[in-house]
RNA sequence: GGGCGCAUAGCUCAGCGGAAGAGCACCUCCCUUACAAGGAGGGGGUCGCAGGUUCGAAACCUGCUGCGCCCA
């Protein structure tokens, strides 16, 4: 190999990486190059990820900032791998946030509510404020430098994804999945619509707990309540059949005070006798448990309250907020003498809004529901009989617990934005679904349902409408189901139980998504949950500007242990911006000095030691980050690809390579340089797209690193005895280096050395490595062996290395070292000793063990004898 | 109230039957032409507590304590 064959060395690189001034170049090309549009057409095997639906109100948040970068390393790495990737982006319309947004802006700028403009004046506001400021997730998104197939992009409320909702409406409600039923459900005063279970955020709140005696003397019977105006809509007293206390009430009627009804007490199987005065009072239209009382007992609903939750009853308390209403319906109780007891503050749980926070009021009304059973059990079996798997595993049971005891759903919301239900009445109680090829029944009398769909249920068919569904398109027939679901655990609920459920019914049976990977939250440096209350949040753009995209993505990759929430602080980005320089300064010095991929890595009988060594690890690391990988181990294989380049390569091979650069031997060099660092490069691309783009670029001189190959193992057998006279080498090395420091010799100062005993180690041909990483010269004329340290390398051999100090010596900081030394070879022995002498353990251990035992014994045994020979050499104190 | 998870170095976490680990933080020295966003060296843990299983426990089992989460 010749000098002059090895291609001009590409060494135009800036002294630092500027991600600011790169990121946005190189993302453009990638999408100008079309990389991240797939081709249905493709014979390559396909790799779909949907992108859980942001909301279209939404920023960036670091928890997508996480999702997103897992989704992004995965999908880079299967398109590497040869797969025909597809990761589809988009939003989801988001009903109740979007209309809120809408609203108060229409209110603050022209002082109108919804009402005054009318719904489909209204509706048409929503589109515009979307077209203007929807969707800023989209360019913070391309900041981040997700890979997505921007060609692909969907909206919930698009025309062909509305087809989907109308189309699986209409068929779930001939299969008589969805009715419509008057029940208790979860009201949100403020925001004036349903909400589903799954809406409502309980909290343990201060609230009151009063005692209310109803009725007199021997027919008197004492309720507690925390929400005391409701008493005004109560129709009945219940307490248990069995409780001999009231036993002689049950079938009685009492007066309820304050009104001028009389209400009848009931027994009920369901009143906890034991729970304060084992009597309970019974609201039927205000309290899912009250409700389900009444049924039972056919006791009349009494709605005391109007949608904003004012008192509607006629009297003092009419037009009074629900808060208004408490104290004053207590004050009016307590002004009759009736309240018994009072305690406050009382804690308890109380369901709030979780678009606004607002106290959810529990609302007889008529709503759609879809009757989940059916679909939850069919759900619960794709993951049952192993169609989706779940990773990690152990959240499956979560799942289970969730899609095997799931209530029916709510999917009405009384909004504006949002699918429309597809329903008509007509003036004979006649009601019709329409499907979405069907014309609606024209005429007089005929109206269509006013509420709209929960965003849930667009969403919830995400995998499937985004592909193109219903229509037979060939994406579906390429990319469905998808390959992974990638979402926080907390969202499992939300929507990959109500993807599983569609896509199962939607699809005969095939599942959206073979591999479900649940990510743990994003927390503070404290591990506390980030939340705005707690002014915590830490805002992914920011330390993207800061840091730069690949030092955001890889602290988040880094972190993400699968199951575990991951604790973020600054200093975790920091870190990573520094990996980054340090691999743009590695890069930076092999292009310098003529890395290259242009020539072949030569067969490895012409490599040196080194050169083997890192072949070989770097075979490990392949394989290593494969597996990790697969297993959605994202922080181990980030964990691994961060040692491999920072302590083996950039601290070890570099520095050897410069010596054998050095002594001339260049070409060899320079190849395997090349090749460590393009395969490095290409290994860390999916996690740090940027930075590994324009060094590979630089190194290469390929297209781009994005549609280079990933990765495979050389097929080489590993030099073990490369590798265990490198790791000789290291060790004489650190221990050098260790002496010299405990000598307080300066690092760069070179001292004068003899090196015996190298050649009976095996080492002869690493002299010079030796003396260039320790920063020892050769000994010259006047020599004088001031000091010296004995370092023991594997196979019994040990190096004598004897410096010139200048007469310097420091006895005392050598004393120190060696007793360290002695003390830590002596517990060794200790401990080696205390299970050879105990016959249990050389009877029952397995031979192996017992064996390593008796080698860690001999060489304790070794390094005291050296030791203490050393020792009684030094001066005395 | 029901269920689940976690307690390992100052902080955040790996390890989950055979020598206590990482990152950051900390201490000392050093601007040695890849890199001070760095280099070299170093200190630091009876692995929450108490029992048990085992030749051997941070790891497995039981109980306790303290946190956290989900559901009601």
């Amino acid at each position: 190999m010749t000098e002059t064959a090895i291609p001009q060395a590409t060494t135009d690189l800036p002294a630092a990486f500027a991600p600011e001034k790169v990121e946005g170049r190189l993302y453009r090309r990638w999408v100008d190059a079309g990389y991240f549009e797939a081709d249905a057409t493709s014979d390559k095997p396909p790799f779909t990820i949907v992108l859980p639906p942001p909301n279209v109100t939404g920023t960036l948040h670091m928890g997508h900032a996480l999702d997103h970068t897992l989704m992004d390393a995965m999908s880079r790495r299967r398109r590497m791998q040869g797969y025909e990737v597809l990761w589809l982006p988009g939003m989801d319309h988001a009903g109740i946030a979007t209309q809120n947004v809408v609203e108060r802006a229409l209110a603050e700028k022209e002082g109108k509510s919804r009402h005054d403009l009318g719904r489909d004046e209204f509706v048409a506001r929503v589109w515009e404020w979307k077209d203007e400021y929807g969707g800023r997730i989209l360019d913070q998104m391309r900041k981040l430098g997700d890979g997505v197939d921007w060609s692909r992009e969907r909206f919930t409320m698009d025309e062909g994804l509305s087809k989907a909702v109308q189309t699986v409406f209409k068929k779930m409600y001939d299969d008589g999945l969805i009715y419509r039923a008057e029940r208790i459900i979860n009201w949100c005063p403020r925001c004036q619509t349903a909400l589903s279970d799954i809406e409502v955020e309980h909290s343990e709140d201060e609230g009151e707990l009063v005692s209310i005696r109803y009725g007199d003397g021997d027919e008197s019977i004492v309720v507690a309540t925390t929400r005391a105006e409701t008493m005004l809509g109560d129709t009945a007293v219940a307490v248990h059949p069995d409780d001999e206390r009231y036993r002689h009430l049950v079938g009685k009627q009492i007066p309820l005070p304050l009104t001028d009804r009389r209400i009848p007490v009931v027994a009920d199987e369901h009143v906890d006798p034991e729970f304060g005065t084992g009597a309970v009072k019974v609201t039927p239209a205000h309290d899912p448990n009250d409700f389900e009382i009444g049924q039972r007992h056919d006791l009349p609903a009494i709605t005391m309250m109007d949608a904003r939750a004012v008192v509607t009853v006629k009297g003092p308390f009419e037009g009074l907020d629900r808060f208004e209403a408490r104290p004053a319906v207590v004050a009016a109780l307590r002004e009759l003498g009736r309240i018994v007891a009072e305690k406050r503050p009382y804690l308890h749980s109380v369901g709030h809004c979780s678009r606004c926070d607002t106290v959810v009021e529990p609302r007889l009304s008529m709503q759609w529901w879809v009757k989940v059973e059916p679909l939850a059990r069919a759900a619960g079996d794709a993951v049952r009989d192993g169609r989706t798997t779940v990773h990690p595993p152990e959240l499956a049971k979560r799942y289970f617990d969730w899609v095997d005891n799931m209530h029916d759903w709510t999917i009405s919301r009384q909004l504006w934005w949002g699918h429309r239900i597809p329903v008509w009445y007509g003036p004979d109680d006649q009601v019709v679904c329409v499907g979405p090829d069907e014309q609606p029944p024209s005429g007089d009398g005929w109206t269509q349902d006013p509420d709209v769909l929960d965003t849930w249920f667009s969403s919830g068919l995400w995998p499937i409408s985004t592909l193109g569904w219903p229509d037979k398109t060939a994406d579906l027939a390429k990319f469905y189901p998808t390959s992974v679901l990638c979402t926080g655990y907390d969202i499992l609920f939300f929507w990959v139980a109500r993807m599983m459920m569609f896509g199962l019914y939607a699809m005969d049976g095939k599942q959206p998504f073979d591999q479900l990977y649940l990510h743990g939250l994003i927390r503070d440096a404290q591990g506390k949950k980030m939340s705005k209350s707690r002014g915590n949040v830490i805002d992914p753009l920011e330390w993207l500007d800061r840091y730069g995209a690949d030092a955001l993505r890889f602290t988040l990759a880094r972190g993400a242990n699968p199951g575990s929430d991951m604790a973020l602080a600054e200093e975790w980005a920091s870190g990573s911006r520094n990996f980054v320089t340090k691999l743009w300064n590695a890069s930076r010095f092999a292009l310098m000095n003529g890395a290259t991929t242009a020539i072949p890595v030569p067969s490895r009988d012409a490599l040196t030691d080194a050169d083997r060594w890192i072949l070989d690890r770097l075979d490990g690391l392949v394989s290593e980050v494969d597996g990790l990988l697969d297993d959605f181990q994202f922080a181990k294989a980030c964990d691994a690809l961060y040692h491999f380049t920072w302590d083996e390569f950039c601290d070890w091979y570099l520095e050897l390579a410069k010596v054998q650069i050095a002594e001339g031997r260049t070409g060899a060099t320079r190849a395997v340089l090349g090749h460590v660092l393009d395969v490095v490069l290409r290994l860390l691309h999916p996690v740090i797209p940027f930075v590994t783009e324009e060094l590979w670029t630089a190194l290469t001189g390929g297209e781009s690193v994005v549609i280079a190959a990933w990765p495979s193992t050389s097929g080489e057998a590993a030099d073990a005895d490369a590798t265990r006279r490198i790791e000789g080498v290291q060790k004489l090395i650190t221990e050098i280096r260790r002496f010299r420091s405990d000598q307080g010799l300066k690092p760069g100062q070179k001292v004068s050395a003899r090196l015996g005993g190298l050649d009976a180690a095996g080492l002869a041909e690493h002299r010079s490595a030796v003396a260039a990483l320790a920063r020892l010269t050769a000994p010259e004329e006047g020599f004088t062996a001031g000091a010296s340290l004995e370092v023991a390398l594997p196979g019994a051999s040990s190096v004598v290395v004897e410096l010139d100090l200048s007469g310097a010596v420091d006895v005392e900081a050598e004393r120190k070292r060696l007793t360290k030394d002695l003390a830590v070879a002596q517990k060794e022995l200790a401990q080696c000793e205390g299970k050879l002498t105990n016959p249990k353990f050389t009877e029952k251990a397995p031979a192996d063990v017992v064996d390593k035992i008796k080698v860690r014994r001999e060489t304790a045994l070794a390094d005291i004898d050296r030791i203490n020979a050393r020792l009684s050499a030094l001066p005395p104190a």
